[in-house]
DNA sequence: ACGGCTTAAACC
DNA sequence: TGGTTTAAG
């Protein structure tokens, strides 16, 4: 739901840049012999040529299109082919049985690397980004306005400036010139202008760096930039000035705004009448409220008036990953064993991707999230939602492999509600599994320290992780799979062997490439069970961790308990501080990807640090082996709010410290300074 | 029971 | 909170 914020008061210049076709275009990177044929982008599908994700404009010329009837179906690729015979399919890359989207991911950070150059940057999607040029553009404005442009370069002619009436025979990118330079514009107007200058400049840079092409809104706030940088594709830009917003809302279909195109759109159009956003206007505020509440009536009140606030965030990484993979029809998920194989296929591209993130970033997830979707059909109320379950994330393959598969049972016990133990064999008839996802948020930024924090990782990269009680356990006796999969089993890195009539499987660790578990607890005791039991594991989430169940269903408890709940990057700052650095701190982090200019994003907002600390910070700075004074504010705001509490309280121990000087932190059970070394060591 | 696969955010 | 729902690309 949209929620109302008020508008800024100064003007400000907004930009939304939007690849053009961008999957079409990153292929065509790869392969340039596609340049300029038409071509489109399908998904890995045997089904009538595979789903078309992407289509590039010379295909959509030939009548190549995402959408049919106005519906929600997509094109196939047989039916491309149909309509456009010399259409060039490419396929989506796959991996481990899915498709892989990590080509066009980074293709995206390439461009978000060069946008985030010039101003407050948010990455709206992998092919979209928000940008907050009104401190370039002011700068502009009193260092070189437009106005004393002789010489103007062609991208900017190029522009479309809404509003702007053009007569035939007139130069077209003349009245551009005009309204650009125009002496006697209003300062708003000046603003965009250059605005439309800048934003020129920046798609240029994105050409030549990165050979794609893309389009631009430009307007006084996010919401009129996105509409506005899709009305002239590909590779155009247009501006929406202040005064062609009551024109340009009057006559738009209500569900073209963002927020609009789904339910509330439609709630809109049949029970208000409200076709344009012009006629929102006849709506008072209250009006709009006692239909949608509070804060999504303002929003609309707001929005029919092109008034939305709504700032930049200055991020320019996402805020979560996700696996997943759909099972449609007959090729339905329905044995336990197939579940395990997919979820341990999800499973490995995500702890994968967290790798990389950690490495390149500096970030680390503390949250697993599970989702599916499935159908009952045997049973009455066959349609009941898969529920949803989470758990703090144990970095290592094939620790989230097992707590994704806890996770599933877990949701699938209370899916089945009561009618849950049947196991009989490895087929049942009761569940069908057509969607499985392993997702991991709640990402923090490893304040500092990186490169020890990191050394730390790979030096328990190579240590066989270990139960508590010395067991290993990593042997994990699943139910068989008799039913086939129709993908091949990738065997890589697990082993997952059917056998047909025993009804066990055996998942074996991977002995060639050693496990790169990281144990952040050392006090983990896992023990499985063959799958009679599978139902029988504890409805409890805290099994993943701390205990689990065998045949009986009682659990083993494991003595050391003592950790149960605590957020996962608690551990790794306690193993931090086990492990300081063993060698002096290297600036070797200046190996950061290309798309990490975060650090400079952040630094522009200045947030300096308060100087009142100053001494105590260097003292800390010792202790910790490095910067603390480098710990942003924002960085601190995405914290878990009790840590960040512990945090602050421990950066600046002035502000209401009550805290016993000798045991510090050991009043708090969530206390993240208990994790810290001592301030006097 | 499908366009597939992702991400974000509001709500309770 | 975690889990659900909506929306978008």
């Amino acid at each position: 739901m949209p929620v109302a914020r008020p508008e800024t008061s100064d003007a400000r210049v907004i930009a939304h840049v939007d690849m053009d076709c961008f999957y079409v275009q990153v292929e065509q990177r790869k392969q340039p012999e596609l340049r300029g044929l038409p071509t489109a982008v399908v998904q890995y599908n045997e089904w009538q040529g595979g789903g078309l994700i992407a289509v590039s404009y010379e295909a959509r010329k030939c009548g190549v299109k995402r959408v049919l009837d106005g519906v929600f179906r997509s094109m196939r690729g047989d039916e491309a082919k149909a309509a456009c015979p010399e259409i060039q399919l490419v396929q989506v890359p796959v991996a481990r049985g899915k498709a892989d989207l990590n080509l066009y991911r980074s293709a995206g950070s390439e461009v978000v690397s060069i946008l985030a150059q010039s101003g407050k940057c948010e990455r709206a999607s992998i092919d979209e980004v928000y940008l907050d040029l009104t401190d370039a553009a002011e700068s502009m404005l009193a260092d070189a306005p437009p106005e004393s442009l002789e010489l103007m370069d062609e991208e900017v002619l190029k522009s479309h400036i809404l509003g702007l009436s053009r007569k035939d025979g007139d130069d077209f990118e003349e009245s551009v010139r005009d309204w650009i330079c125009r002496k006697d514009a209003d300062r708003r107007d000046k603003l965009l202008s250059c605005g439309i200058i800048l934003v020129a400049e920046l798609r240029k840079q994105v050409l030549k760096e990165t050979e794609f092409t893309c389009s631009a809104g430009i307007a006084h706030n996010k919401m009129l930039a996105k509409l506005a940088s899709g009305m002239n594709k590909p590779a155009q830009q247009t501006v929406v000035p202040y005064a062609a917003v009551q024109e340009l809302l009057s006559s738009l279909p209500i569900k073209k705004m963002k927020q609009l195109g789904g339910k509330l759109g439609t709630s809109l159009q049949t029970d208000l009448g409200v076709d344009t956003v012009g006629d929102l206007l006849q709506f008072s505020e209250t009006k709009l409220q006692e239909h949608y509440g509070i804060n999504t009536g303002t929003w609309l009140w707001n929005i029919a008036r092109g008034i939305s606030g709504e700032e930049v965030q200055g991020r320019l990484l996402p805020k979560s990953h996700g696996s997943g993979k759909t099972f449609p029809g007959p090729r339905a998920l329905k044995s336990l064993s197939n579940v395990q194989h997919w979820l341990n296929q999800l499973s490995e591209e995500l702890s994968e991707r967290l790798s990389s993130d950690l490495e390149q970033n500096k970030r680390i997830a503390s949250t697993l999230t599970l989702h599916a979707s499935a159908f009952r059909s045997r049973d009455s109320d066959s349609h009941k939602k898969f529920p949803s379950k989470s758990c703090p994330l144990r970095y290592g393959v094939t620790k989230i492999q097992e707590d994704a598969f806890n996770l599933f049972q877990a949701a699938l016990r209370e899916y089945m509600g009561p009618f849950g133990s049947k196991p009989q064999g490895n087929k049942q008839e009761t569940w069908r599994i057509t969607g499985l996802s392993v997702s991991a948020s709640k990402i923090v930024d490893i304040p500092s320290g990186t490169s020890s924090i990191m050394r730390y990782f790979q030096s328990q990269s190579t240590v066989p992780s270990r139960s508590a009680d010395g067991c290993v356990q990593d042997h994990v006796v699943t139910p068989s799979a008799s039913e086939g999969c129709s993908e091949q089993i990738s065997t890589e890195t697990q082993a997952v062997i059917p056998e047909e009539d025993t009804g066990v499987t055996y998942t074996f660790p991977n002995f060639e490439t050693p496990d790169k578990d990281v144990d952040l607890v050392s006090e983990k005791d896992v023990v499985s069970c063959p799958s009679s039991e599978a139902t029988d594991v504890p409805t409890q989430l805290e099994s993943n961790r701390t205990s689990q169940t065998k045949r009986t269903g009682r659990k083993i408890n494991n003595p050391k308990e003592k950790n149960r709940g605590m957020p996962s990057i608690v551990d790794i700052f306690k193993n931090y501080n086990a492990s300081p650095p063993t060698k002096q701190e290297t600036q070797e982090d200046s190996t950061v990807s290309p798309s990490t200019s975060k650090r400079a994003n952040f630094s522009n907002s200045s947030h300096s640090s308060e100087v009142t600390q100053e001494s105590e910070e260097r003292r800390q700075q010792i202790d910790w082996g490095y910067k603390i004074d480098e710990i942003d504010q924002s960085v601190l705001n995405e914290l878990p709010v009790e840590i960040q509490r512990e945090l602050r309280r421990f950066l600046h121990p002035n502000k209401r410290l009550n805290t016993n000087s000798k045991s510090k932190g050991d009043g708090s059970t969530s206390s993240i300074a208990h994790y810290f070394p001592p301030l006097n060591r």
